[in-house]
Formats: C-alpha cells, sequence, structure tokens
RNA sequence: GCUCCCUUCGUCUAUCGGUUAGGACGCAAGGUUUUCAACCUUGAAAGAGGGGUUCGACUCCCCUAGGGAGCGCCA
C-alpha cells in the first residue's frame, strides 16, 4: 500500500480593499473563499488591501468588519489576526530590490507624461495602449541624476502564459500583451501587482479566489511568481454579479453594500444561503444551510456566467428563514431596526419616531413578543413585520385611519357596545383569554346577533387596529391582551 | 480599438451525447378565508443564430450575434 504523501493544507484568503462598504459582489467572493476552505479542511485568511492611503480610511475598514461580522459571524475574522497590506511595504520593497538586483525588474524614467502619449499613440494606431519598455534595457545616464523612477517587471514577451483556472478553465495569455507592470511607484510604495504576490506568498496561500475583472492578473501575477522563483497559487476566478438589468451592480440598483440588506429587514442566514445559491448550485437544493455548504462546497460547481441579483429570490429564501427563526432573536431585530430607521409617523399617528418605536418595544415586551410568532409566518421581511404590528406599537387612545373611521358608524358603535359586554362577561380574566375561547366568544356573539362573521370582524378590526387590515383578528386580540382589547374596543363602543 | 471571458424558461439554476429538458423565484388561474398577507393546487414559460462532428447533440468543435471584464505610478 502506497502512502500517500499529505496533501498540502488549503489556504484561502479574502483580500477586499476598504472602499467604504462591502459590495454584495465581494462578500460573495468572501463566502466562496471561507466556504472551500472550510470544505476542505484548510483556513481562509483575511487581509485588508489597504496600501491606498487616500482611500483607506478608518471608517472604511470598520465598514468591512461590521459587514462581514454580520453576514459570516463575528467570529469569522477576528480584526487581531487580520494582516493589513500597509504593514508590509518593507517587505514589499526588498522583495523589488531583489528582482532589481537578479535583472528581472528594472528602473524606468518614464515620466507620466510620456505614458499618457504613448498610450494615446498606441491607440489610435489601433494597438492595445502598453509600455513600449523603452527603459528594458537601458541603463540610467548621468542626466538622469536624482530623477525620479518607477521599478517596473521585466516581463517575458515571447510564448503564452497558461492559467488553469478553477472556474473558467483553461486561459492563455500571449505574453506580449502581457504589459512590463509597476511594481515599485516613484515614491517607493508597492503597487498592488506586487504586494499581492509577495503577501500571498508570505501568508501560505494556495488558492486564490477572487472576480474575474481579475483573471488577466493571474497571468501578469504568475510572470512576478516566475520572476521570483515562487510557486504560483492555483486561481479560481468568479463571475460577476450583475444587477436586475444585466449590467454591473451598483448602487443605481438599490441596496448594493450588504449592510444595507439588514436594514431592509433580511436575516443574515437568508443573505448568506442566496448568495452561496447564487453562482453555486448543489443539484436542485434551495435552502443551503451554513453547515451544508460548508460541508459540499466546491469549485467545480461554481457558474462560470455572471447571475443577475434577484431582490424577489431574496425575500423568498428571507421568507423561509423567518419561519423558522427565534422569536427573541427577531424581536431583538425588529429593535435594531426600528432603533436605526425609525418608525413611519404615518402608521403610528403624529410625531412618532424612533424613540416612541423603542419605548414601546421596552414597554409591550410581552406583547411583541407574543405577536412575532403570527407576524413571522406572513411577511418577507423583518421591516414588514414591524409595519404588520403597527398596531401594537400606539397607546390608547389609537388612531384610526379614515377608511377605518368611515366603518365605525352609530349603529357598528353599539354593536361594539354589545361585543364589549359580551366578551367582558364570557372571558373574565386573563386566564381565559386565549385565542380558542375569544374566536368561540366572537362567533357566537355574530350568531346571536344574526350577523355575518364579517360584519362583526372588520368594525372590531378598526377598534383595535385602527385599520382595515391586520394580522388575524384572534391574534390581535390574544398579543394586546385582555385589558387592552377591551379598553380599545370600549374606547369606539357607544352603549345605548 | 486591442486582449480575455460568458450565453438553458423573465430571473437563479439542473442536465456532465440518448430526458415528455427538471426544480426554485416571479407571473397567471383556482382553492382556503374575518381583512391584507400567508398557505395549497394547477398552468404558461427556455437550450441566441448558423455551420460542422456523431447513429444521436443543450451537452464536443468552428463562425456570427449579443453581453461582460481588462487594457493606471487604483485595487
Amino acid at each position: 500500500m502506497t502512502q500517500k504523501p499529505p496533501a498540502k493544507p488549503i489556504v484561502t484568503r479574502f483580500a477586499p480593499s476598504p472602499t467604504g462598504y462591502l459590495h454584495v459582489g465581494n462578500a460573495r467572493t468572501a463566502l466562496f473563499s471561507y466556504l472551500y476552505a472550510k470544505a476542505n479542511g484548510g483556513v481562509c485568511k483575511l487581509r485588508v488591501e489597504d496600501t491606498d492611503k487616500a482611500r483607506s480610511t478608518d471608517d472604511a475598514i470598520d465598514k468591512i468588519f461590521e459587514g462581514l461580522g454580520w453576514l459570516m459571524g463575528a467570529d469569522v475574522w477576528p480584526r487581531d489576526e487580520t494582516v493589513f497590506q500597509s504593514k508590509n511595504v518593507t517587505r514589499h520593497a526588498a522583495v523589488a530590490q531583489e528582482m532589481l538586483d537578479s535583472g528581472n525588474a528594472y528602473k524606468c524614467f518614464a515620466t507620466p507624461e510620456e505614458l499618457d502619449k504613448m498610450r494615446n499613440a498606441a491607440r489610435t494606431e489601433g494597438r492595445s495602449p502598453r509600455y513600449d519598455g523603452r527603459w528594458r534595457d537601458r541603463a540610467p545616464g548621468p542626466e538622469q541624476g536624482n530623477a525620479p523612477f518607477v521599478v517596473r517587471l521585466k516581463a517575458e514577451q515571447d510564448g503564452v502564459t497558461v492559467i488553469n483556472d478553477h472556474v473558467q478553465g483553461r486561459v492563455e495569455f500571449r505574453n506580449d500583451v502581457l504589459d512590463d507592470l509597476v511594481l515599485l511607484r516613484s515614491d517607493g510604495t508597492p503597487t498592488y501587482m506586487l504586494a499581492v504576490v509577495v503577501d500571498d506568498h508570505d501568508m501560505g496561500v494556495t488558492h486564490v479566489i477572487r472576480g474575474d475583472d481579475h483573471l488577466i492578473n493571474a497571468g501578469r501575477q504568475n510572470q512576478i511568481y516566475k520572476a521570483l522563483g515562487w510557486d504560483a497559487p492555483e486561481y479560481a476566478h468568479l463571475p460577476l454579479i450583475h444587477g436586475p438589468d444585466g449590467a454591473k451592480l451598483s448602487k443605481r440598483h438599490g441596496a448594493v453594500a450588504v449592510a444595507d440588506f439588514r436594514d431592509m429587514g433580511i436575516l443574515s442566514d437568508a443573505m448568506f444561503n442566496y448568495l452561496v445559491r447564487l453562482g453555486w448550485s448543489s443539484g436542485d437544493e434551495e435552502i443551503i444551510s451554513r453547515k451544508d455548504a460548508a460541508r459540499s462546497f466546491d469549485l467545480d460547481r461554481v457558474n462560470k456566467a455572471a447571475a443577475r441579483f434577484d431582490y424577489a429570490k431574496l425575500e423568498s429564501v428571507n421568507r423561509h428563514y423567518l419561519k423558522a427563526a427565534d422569536d427573541k432573536m427577531l424581536l431583538a431585530e425588529m429593535t435594531y431596526l426600528v432603533g436605526k430607521l425609525g418608525l413611519d409617523p404615518g402608521s403610528f399617528g403624529d410625531g412618532a419616531n424612533a424613540d416612541a418605536g423603542l419605548k414601546s418595544l421596552r414597554a409591550h415586551e410581552q406583547r411583541f413578543l407574543s405577536l412575532v410568532p403570527v407576524l413571522k409566518e406572513r411577511s418577507p421581511t423583518v421591516l414588514e413585520m414591524i409595519k404588520d404590528a403597527a398596531f401594537a406599537f400606539v397607546d390608547r387612545p389609537i388612531p384610526i385611519e379614515p377608511k377605518a373611521l368611515k366603518l365605525l358608524n352609530d349603529d357598528n358603535r353599539s354593536l361594539l357596545g354589545r361585543l364589549h359586554e359580551a366578551l367582558g362577561d364570557a372571558l373574565s380574566n386573563d386566564a381565559a383569554w386565549t385565542t380558542e375561547a375569544i374566536e368561540a366568544q366572537i362567533r357566537s356573539f355574530a350568531e346571536a346577533e344574526d350577523l355575518g362573521f364579517g360584519k362583526v370582524a372588520q368594525p372590531l378590526r378598526a377598534s383595535v387596529a385602527g385599520r382595515m387590515q391586520s394580522p388575524g383578528l384572534f391574534d390581535v386580540l390574544y398579543c394586546l391582551g385582555r385589558a387592552e382589547s377591551l379598553a380599545r374596543l370600549a374606547d369606539q363602543a357607544k352603549s345605548d
């Protein structure tokens, strides 16, 4: 029996640049990188590409962590285990110097203006706009003096570079289309192209999983690996996510930052599921838990084509997770949203706001907790749950919508008076106040009045919910509780 | 302009040379019903076009069309 050498443990990485928020496309890349490592017993590391000082603010970095924490769980990537690329600049520069010494890189004194001219000329002649290699084999003369220079890779010019991509398959680039890239800027700082290669190597990354806008960079980076004598990692280039109209997903399409989806009332589990399923499939499975994904994810079943983001489908996945979610967790999520977004004053009477909503949530915790099981069965998002619960936020006397008010004519008000009496008598204490008992009493009341059930239900609904639509009447009454329900009823009733 | 990638119902996808091309979302109709929802049932809906290869192509090859990405001292 031949002993197989232990397979090299898989190391993947997610390397976002802090641009202000975590885009769903990047979030999915994070997911796939993480899942691939998990499914293969490896690890996925986080590296923040913050070499562009102009764009990398602390706030932007916080937002990345916030987005990842919500989607993946706060413990997946602890901040103190994160690699910050900016901390490695000395190492990057040293590697560039090595390449200079070995003749795999050279100093280029071309000015930005020169390069501009070069590119424009190439474009007008129908050639690909590239560096023309004017300093490739030229030693700086005395006239260069202390002139600023960049360090460029002396890239191979003949032959082809082949990438065997896990998603895209075999991709070939002619070496002459892969430019002599800048490794070190004239201020001595590393470019992205150098930094990724050095950091990926130093971090022991075996599999680079990223968006397919980087596909050609794999070719370029492989040339750097080659020049350095390092083994290049394996690649998987994921197709991009498009908006519903097929164009690149942007703010114009609505929410694009993962954090935005939380504020729309999407559950983190649902977002995870939807994103995993967008571009990856496991037969006909639509509902894929975090655990299942971490067990069965692979790159073979990643789709090669770009996918469009479908908000409706996301909502339907969300609906599934909402139904299965823990009530207390949902109440906490409702509280988060009310605190963050406030409440629609139209639904709660004049002057309602986040403070009022929060106050009400705290004051009537039991009321809301008993309502959550009802709400989660009917609402697609947490935001909708809050809207459906509008009646539970308000205090007596509750505001009544115009349409509902119209229903509360004299006849109906006296009907409500009789109902108030009947209910109060029949269900004389809190223990008797159950949905079943409430239903039985109201039905027999309607019968006694010789009225169809709806004739009683609608005025009753108007009086306790303040509007024509609400969750099931018996649920509304039950969660409001005996005292509050009867009081609301009495507020609108007229005794004759 | 040049280089590279992609193309199954409206959308996400299954199929890995032989299927009545399956599922999900959405949509439509019906049912249930105290309102709005939810829920249940049923239905319509697809291999971009053209050439090959093959006994047989959605599946393999080529061309065309359409879409996307890249072409920075950004990442």
